[in-house]
Parts: structure tokens; C-alpha cells; sequence
DNA sequence: GTCTATACTTAGATAGAC
DNA sequence: GTCTATCTAAGTATAGAC
């Protein structure tokens, strides 16, 4: 029943968001009254930080994993990339709560989650930051590309369909190569 | 104060997100009665429609005008990556609301809104289409591509200050590099 | 562990005076 | 055009029976 009520509210949270998601709804989709989420949560908060925290530490320590495994910093990448994708399209409704609804937390939880937010990004920069000084990639502000390369992995999941026109994996590939290579053809290059 | 309203709107929206934001707070900062704002719009919804449609009607026009004035891709690119993160860093609060608050809106505003970001979407994949067919872009989906550049671009708005560390026209740079080149070194290149 | 009943609070919106 | 006062609905959460 924990798993049900946690389950129900995902679902909510991510269609209607937090605020406009009500415990009652919840309660309907677990199959229980509202009253009874009481037993297994202290209140609504609760859902949204588990649900967050969750997601984060899965993503977390599946790219401590990635960096563990491979030192060879293209590899890295590949395997950082095809990670994140891969979570953020399995786990689509679970990230887009992540994504959105750090306002919805309280103060005393936010400081919590982003901090798990901030080791993600700090091991995708560990992971650019020696490939930049192994002369692979091309150096630049480390901050501002872990920012965009999540950023545009993350995107994934609000327009991913499993049942759409592109399987995931043609979806890694797609982004791989415009996050390697750019948009233009080498002739064009400077 | 029509528009003092409305800029109070921005700020809570943005901040703590439509349904956290109480009408009275909106009224507070303004300088009036919540009841008082009933007189300039004829509910809160239509705050947001307000916000969202006036800054996509912006964007559009925006992106328009450029694919007007130049004919060359490479141009057209590094115009619409510039204006695109113009924007969304001059009217940062509002193009949050609008990333953010799609599923605010009420089912009868939501198409509406929605065909405005169809179509900024389509000119970009016209620019993109354009470039690839003459052999300056790589070939890729065109689809994907544009939802990943509009994305990249977005996200800039969610860390940017004005007072930071890097300045628009840098950032502008850093992006435009990393689209147009990618990550790797030329000599990595396969 | 789940229920019914309900307390308590706050929200958006309206009525009517000025 | 703005106010005070208030309506009505809905939300989270609690109390206590089973």
C-alpha cells in the first residue's frame, strides 16, 4: 500500500503538479480514503521529497558507477549520456517532479535535495573538467556545459513517447552526436 | 496597474508557481485589495494566459523577423541561438512561467497557448531543415534537433544572473560553440 | 490498517458601498 | 476604481471507531 500511494502520487504530481495534485485524488487512484495516507506518510510533503530523493540517488550513484568503471573520458561520456537518457525516459514521470516542483518543497527539505542535485552536477564536471585537461574535449566553462548537456538529456522526457516514433536507444545516438560533434558538418568548421 | 497587477503575477508565478501563488499576495505587492484586481482582469487564470501569450507572441515575432532579414543558415543559427537566450534572460521570470506552467492553464486556454509554442518550434525546424538541406547543417532529426536546441537555450534562464560571473554575450558564445561544434576536439573526430 | 466524520485553514470569487 | 465584508468551495490534517 506504501508503494501504491507513492505510485498515485507521481502520477499526479507530474500530471497536474504538487500544489494542484489533492491528497483525495491520491487516496481514489491507491484505492483508500485520504485519511488512511496518514498511516503510512506524516503528511503530503512527504510523498514529494521521497519521490525526489529517490530519483536522485538512483541517478546518483548509476554515474559514481560510470566514472568507477571507465577511466577512458569518451567512454565516459557515452556511458554518462546513455544513462541519463535512459532514467530520465524509464523514469519519465519521477524526473519531471524532480525537475519542476523544487518550489513546491518546503524549507526545510530543499536544501537536502538540491544538495543531491549538486553532487550530479559536480560529477558530470569531474567528468568534463578531465577530459578537457586530457585534451579530448574542447575546453571550455565547465559549469555552463554540465549544465547544458543535462539539460538537454533531461529534455528527453517531456516529449518522449516508448510507444513514439524513435526507440530510445535511436534517441542516445541522436544526442551523442550533436553533443560530440555539433550541428554543423566539418567542412563548415573553423 | 493593470500592468503593476500583472507584473506581481510575474514574480509569485514564477517564485512559488501558479496555484502557490494566493491572489491576495498578488494584490499585496501591487498595492490594492484582492477584490480590486477583478476589475482589470476577470480571473486569476487569465493573469497567466496574459503572461504566457504576450511572451510567445514576442519569441515568435522575434524569430520571424530574423528568418526574414538573413538567408544565410549560419547566420540565421547564431541570430536565433542570440535572440533566443536574450530573451529568455531579459524576461527570465516570465519564460519560466511559461516552461512551467503549461499544465496551469485551463483546458480551454491550453491549445491556444500551446499552438504558439507549435509555432516557434516549426520555424525553428525550418531554419534547421533549410541548413541541412544545403549541406551546412549535419543530417539528423529534425524534430529532436529542435527540441534539443530549444531546450539547451531555455535552460540558460534557470541559472543565469545578471549580476554573475559571465555576461550575456559570453554565454551567447559558449552556447553557439557548443551547438555548432560540439564537445570534441577536431582531431577526436571520426 | 482502514474507515467515517469533521476540524481548521485558505483559496478564488462576488456584492454592494463609496 | 478601490474598498470592506462575505460567500462558497476545496484543501490538508486530525479524532476516534472498527
Amino acid at each position: 500500500m506504501r508503494d501504491s500511494i507513492l505510485a498515485a502520487a507521481v502520477q499526479l504530481f507530474a500530471e497536474y503538479g504538487y500544489h494542484a495534485a489533492p491528497l483525495r485524488d491520491i487516496a481514489r487512484i491507491a484505492g483508500i480514503q485520504a485519511a488512511s495516507i496518514y498511516h503510512h506518510y506524516p503528511n503530503k510533503q512527504a510523498l514529494l521529497v521521497e519521490i525526489m530523493a529517490t530519483q536522485m540517488q538512483h541517478l546518483n550513484q548509476s554515474l559514481e558507477h560510470i566514472l568507477q568503471e571507465h577511466q577512458d573520458s569518451l567512454v565516459r561520456l557515452d556511458a554518462a549520456i546513455a544513462n541519463h537518457i535512459r532514467l530520465h525516459t524509464m523514469y519519465k514521470a519521477e524526473f519531471f517532479i524532480v525537475d519542476t516542483e523544487i518550489r513546491a518543497l518546503d524549507p526545510e527539505n530543499r536544501p537536502y535535495i538540491l544538495s543531491l542535485r549538486d553532487t550530479y552536477e559536480q560529477l558530470w564536471q569531474e567528468l568534463l573538467r578531465t577530459g578537457m585537461e586530457q585534451g579530448i574535449f574542447r575546453t571550455s566553462d565547465v559549469k555552463v556545459v554540465s549544465y547544458a548537456i543535462i539539460a538537454l538529456c533531461t529534455e528527453v522526457a517531456t516529449w518522449f513517447k516508448p510507444e513514439g516514433r524513435l526507440t530510445v536507444q535511436q534517441v542516445i545516438v541522436l544526442y551523442r552526436q550533436l553533443i560530440t560533434h555539433g550541428l554543423l558538418l566539418p567542412d563548415q568548421s573553423v
